[in-house]
RNA sequence: GGAGAGGUUCCCGAGCGGUCAAAGGGGGCAGACUGUAAAUCUGUUGGCUUAGCCUUCGAAGGUCCGAAUCCUUCUCUCUCCA
């Protein structure tokens, strides 16, 4: 198999590298923010503004596409890339993760997962090959496998078994994306499970590593564990994950997770925080997270980040953010979400650059030392 | 001038003799949000020396063991008729 990455540099203190990935949509400088966008659609903004800012990926999902709109919707259109008008890459999960957060409506066997819609509750089954034939017709240039997430706090033996299933979902999905052939065309990543045991963690690291993925991407973190216990398991597991390959953190996006991942020789990650925080009124600055919402920002002239190139830093105060939140009015949601985004691929490009330097771990600190400053 | 309806905690609004410091919204305050069932959710919202006590349901009196709830008077608002 052709490699997909290449590494440009690494930094002398840490695991922290420089790469590019390459994908049927362009090129992605990592370590790289991928936004989401789970319906097609990265909520409160437009295409051309994400464009725009620079990303060279975001991400859809398997699971709502394939019950809203629909296969053949997305069949006519030749997958989602005509469908919704983004020209760029995109990566599509696989729906792994909501069997794993719509827990109450689903049932897994070895054989596939039972699930039923959230929309109208009928009732659906995926299997790994239907997940990589999904994604096939969405025309994903990343497809995940599908995997079995599970929480915190299960015992050994039912992650050992969670596992045990992933690894046989990933054979299958091998399997099926060669049977496809040529009408594959997407490059399809495998996923580490083994929740918080390191045994399991190391196999399957090590074990999907070795498969025939053109990427590996760590799962079942950040699902309500302790930051400490996040950041002891994303380098323990890092630790046995090829360095030929990119390597992806799923589901992490607040700056300090960010750090913690590219620390430790991760490539990209993906999360809805930025996004969602932003229609809630949580912007990100280099002193933390602002809640705009607050009574203290009633009368504040000041933009929300200094020299943040987004459309709410350039022309609008935090009162009048702070205004917009309070009134519910989209246009908050939409601004905020604009400038989360702008703020994360912001500092993306700083944290490349650390590296480009050689200065990852100095930049670090000094960035955590005032985004936690301002902190209760 | 006549007839009727009504004044409830920041606002709207339920309650119509004890289980009421008073449902439910809204607003306010605080918190959460990390492979999106999220423009969402949670807590809190009279005071105090807080397992209790005090003040509160237009005002003042009264009935009752006990009243936001019943009676009397006053006052204010709204609707309809002249």
């Amino acid at each position: 198999m052709k490699s997909i990455f290449k590494e440009i540099k690494r930094d002398p203190g840490c695991k922290a590298r420089l790469g590019v990935v390459s994908l049927p949509h362009g090129d992605v400088l990592t370590p790289a923010f991928m936004p989401v966008g789970t319906n097609g659609t990265i909520k409160g903004i437009y295409h051309d503004t994400v464009h725009d800012m620079g990303y060279q990926i975001i991400l859809a999902n398997t699971y709502h596409l394939y019950l809203r709109p629909g296969m053949e919707v997305l069949e006519k259109f030749g997958g989602l890339h005509g469908f919704c008008h983004w020209d760029r890459n995109i990566l599509t999960d696989s729906g792994g993760f909501q069997v794993f957060s719509l827990s109450g409506l689903r049932k897994v066997k070895e054989s596939g997962v039972t699930f039923q819609s959230h929309l109208d509750g009928s009732r659906h089954v995926f299997t790994p090959e239907k997940v990589v034939d999904i994604q096939s017709i969405i025309g994903s240039d990343i497809a995940m496998v599908l995997d079995v997430c599970t929480p915190p706090g299960i015992g050994h033996r039912e992650a050992e078994e969670a596992w045990r299933i992933t690894k046989k979902w990933a054979e299958r999905s091998i399997e099926e994306r060669n049977r496809l052939g040529e009408k594959f065309r997407g490059n399809l990543f495998g996923i580490v499970q083994g929740n918080f045991y390191e045994d399991l963690r190391k196999e399957s690291a090590e074990v999907i590593s070795s498969m025939d993925f053109p990427g590996v991407a760590i799962g079942g973190l950040s699902v309500g564990e302790e930051k400490s216990k996040f950041c002891d398991f994303v380098a323990y597991t890092a630790e046995y994950i090829t360095e030929e390959k990119p390597r992806y953190v799923m589901g992490i996006g607040s700056p300090d997770y960010i750090f913690e991942c590219v620390e430790n020789g991760i490539d990209m990650f993906d999360c809805v925080l930025a996004t969602r925080m932003a229609r809630n009124g949580g912007l990100f600055t280099d002193d933390g997270v602002i809640a705009i919402k607050k009574a203290m920002y009633k009368f504040d002239e000041s933009p929300i980040q200094e020299g943040c190139s987004c459309t709410l830093c350039r022309e609008y105060s935090k009162a009048y953010m702070h205004h917009l939140i309070r009134c519910n009015e989209m246009l908050g949601g939409m601004l905020a979400t604009e400038h989360n985004l702008q703020y994360l691929y912001d500092l993306l490009l700083r944290i490349r650059k650390s590296i480009e330097e050689g200065r990852f771990l100095e930049f670090k600190k000094q960035y955590l030392e005032r985004f936690y400053a301002n902190r209760k």
